[in-house]
DNA sequence: TTTGTTAGTAAAGCTTACGAACAAACAATG
DNA sequence: CATTGTTTGTTCGTAAGCTTTACTAACAAA
């Protein structure tokens, strides 16, 4: 009489046909990721892990070897009963990634593997340089990593701030005066690559889930010349209807005013937070040594507050148990942080939020968006993240 | 050389074998919501509409007929060239539903059709009792439409208050003194057929989705004798890492103090904006009549400009479209609903909320929650809403 | 040497969807 | 009225994908 059961969660929403094939592409990527997470082992590992029979894993590892992604790396060494298995594992030489990270006024590109590594290293200063001539720094950056690249490209990675849609057109970019610019579909043309360009946040929080402790529900709040966010919900990323999930930064926080912010508004949260105005902040504290430092500390602890005021509802409405914060950590690590948590904790329920953890990103700071990109090549190519 | 390319958003991630029989389901789901969805119509029409071949659809309907899903109802009336088609649809008075609503004092049980046509009901007042003695009024109410069925029940849906995980065990519900109960587990035990146990403003949502205007994005706040919200985000229910998404009656308004809630918190939510404190307020009024009614709108106006505060960061986090109301007309439909899309306008960033809408939920209030359950099972067991 | 275990492969079978071809039934057209 | 073209739904054969069963190879332990 049950039709169906829903494997996950609760609800099952068909809207597209599914074919055999595609339950090929799934299981396939499927074999990548066990690869990709665990490293090397046997088929009959692989065969173990997924569920899928050692027959089909073979088959399928058959594909992947003849397409590159997979490679044999001989016989198991430990001594154990039985014929010696053969390991295999993603061939992690074979394909480069090059990951583009544009939130910056410094402009920054790498040349990365499949782990994410960073090979090479490409930077520009911005300089100024808006529209057309930024476009054309950053296919600049691009060219020279391509040249430099010892192995095939999967592609290339690009977070750009802003608000990106999904076919990587960058709807709205103030700081590089760029509207409705199809970045993608341009870098796609001029490298004959597949390309993927999303917003900087988001871009980042991918980094975060894959290479830092991940967990099913992140936001990352960065915190640059602007503030934005990156989330990702039950396992996902999410960008919102019109793409513009996360773009906290001009929401004002508060009922008791706040500094103007340069949108129009008073009390924006970019207005208490953002590297510019923080640093500027701190800079006019004047008095004695000890004197300045409890102003900066007073400041920077106001800026966690509120920032733990606006992220409050959004974390009882989300049941959020992740928060990441990305920025200078001289900065953000520190009383900022230490407020916005206390903050949090006072304002939602603490039933609920109780595992509530609020943490820096564990990456460094200047490559999280360029390994994010890679993760995102990954992700889309091989259904790897 | 490329893999596999995810058809829906970005990232592909793999969590689980997937075999062609999943598949299968799928599309037999598929079937289903088409039909569900769209009404009568011919085998091809449906090939045409799923993307699936006449033949596969043949095979999948002879399937679903064989279950009792689906009936043929006879020649296409319109004349067309060409032989004549066999319309075929749902059979929707082949199974019934029974939906209850536990959210307020007042229990509501009610059996449906598969269209979520409420065909009978059964009420009980919940008259103070709680925990076992309310679980017994809830068993009796099933009960007493068990018997009042007249087709086949295709499953037993329960929207409850509180926070209840995925399994439907309602972890905590005040109310009810309910903790720990495993009351899908305990009503799939006593009545032998699926249940479903979810949060009443979760399964509200679901309702206002399915029935009411849909869209990919949408919150549902729902206003009784507590606050609640339920969230569908990229059209699928959203439930938080640990069941409690949508719990934002005990987050925080604001930097100006507020009412006492009776969590401790000084300013929640819900001590602003709950059934009884705003019943309460505004009977608190004195003066003429004019005076009074002025009094009341500042009441209201206040209470909607704090949904609007707490709404802002969650709007601009997700980049929602669409909030809906769910509770007393008299109440939120006037000055509440326009204080807070005000309050939500000028507190966010117009050019992502431009179209941002606040409207009254399009069902009827009583219903919502007994309809919403009825989506729930009809998800669960044939895959359609 | 025997026994038992493990890895990987081969063959056969089932499920699922597809394409080609066809018959039935009808409208439109001359 | 016969012909032509269209649409529907089915039958038949095929391809893809995974499973089960059975097998060989290779090893450890007794």
């Amino acid at each position: 009489m049950t039709a169906t059961q829903p494997s996950h969660g609760r609800i099952l929403r068909p809207t597209a046909k599914v074919l055999p094939e595609h339950a090929r592409g799934h299981n396939r990527s499927l074999v990548l990721q066990t690869l990709y997470r665990q490293g090397p082992q046997s088929r009959a590992d692989v065969s173990r892990e997924t569920g899928l029979t050692r027959v089909t894993i073979s088959d399928l590892v058959a594909g992947l070897m003849q397409d590159g992604f997979v490679i044999e790396l001989g016989q198991r060494e430990a001594a154990r009963p039985g014929k010696p298995a053969t390991m295999i594992d993603i061939d992690r030489a074979a394909f480069q990634i090059i990951g583009v990270d544009l939130s910056d006024q410094h402009m920054r590109a790498a040349l990365l593997d499949l782990d994410g590594t960073v090979l090479e290293r490409e930077n520009a200063d911005r300089a100024g340089r808006t529209g057309d001539d930024a476009l054309a720094a950053v296919v600049g950056l691009i060219e020279g990593l391509v040249l430099r690249a010892t192995a095939p490209l999967l592609g290339i990675g690009v977070g750009s701030p802003g608000i990106v849609d999904a076919d990587g057109t960058v709807l709205t970019a103030p700081n590089l005066a760029w509207t409705l610019l199809p970045l993608q579909a341009m870098l796609r043309e001029r490298f004959d690559i597949p390309v993927l360009v999303a917003n900087d946040a988001d871009v980042a929080v991918l980094a975060e889930h894959s290479f830092g402790r991940a967990s099913g529900d992140v936001m990352l709040v960065k915190v640059g010349a602007g503030v934005g966010a990156g989330l990702i919900l039950g396992g996902r990323p999410f960008y919102g209807s019109h793409s513009a999930a996360g773009e906290i930064g001009h929401v004002v926080i508060g009922t008791d005013g706040g500094p103007a912010c340069a949108c129009g508004k008073i009390g924006c949260l970019e207005a208490w937070l953002s590297v510019p105005r923080l640093t500027e902040q701190l800079a006019a504290t004047t008095g004695t040594e000890a004197e300045q430092a409890a102003a900066r500390e007073l400041i920077l602890r106001e800026a966690g507050r509120r920032l733990g005021i606006i992220l409050a509802p959004v974390v009882g409405a989300l049941n959020l148990s992740e928060i990441v914060l990305s920025g200078p950590t001289e900065l953000l690590d520190g009383p900022l942080a230490t407020a916005t948590i206390e903050t949090l904790r006072k304002r939602t329920m603490a039933e609920f939020t109780g595992d509530l953890a609020l943490r820096m990103t564990s990456l460094a700071q200047d490559d999280i968006v360029l390994r994010g990109a890679a993760v995102m090549v990954l992700s889309g190519q091989l259904g790897v993240s």
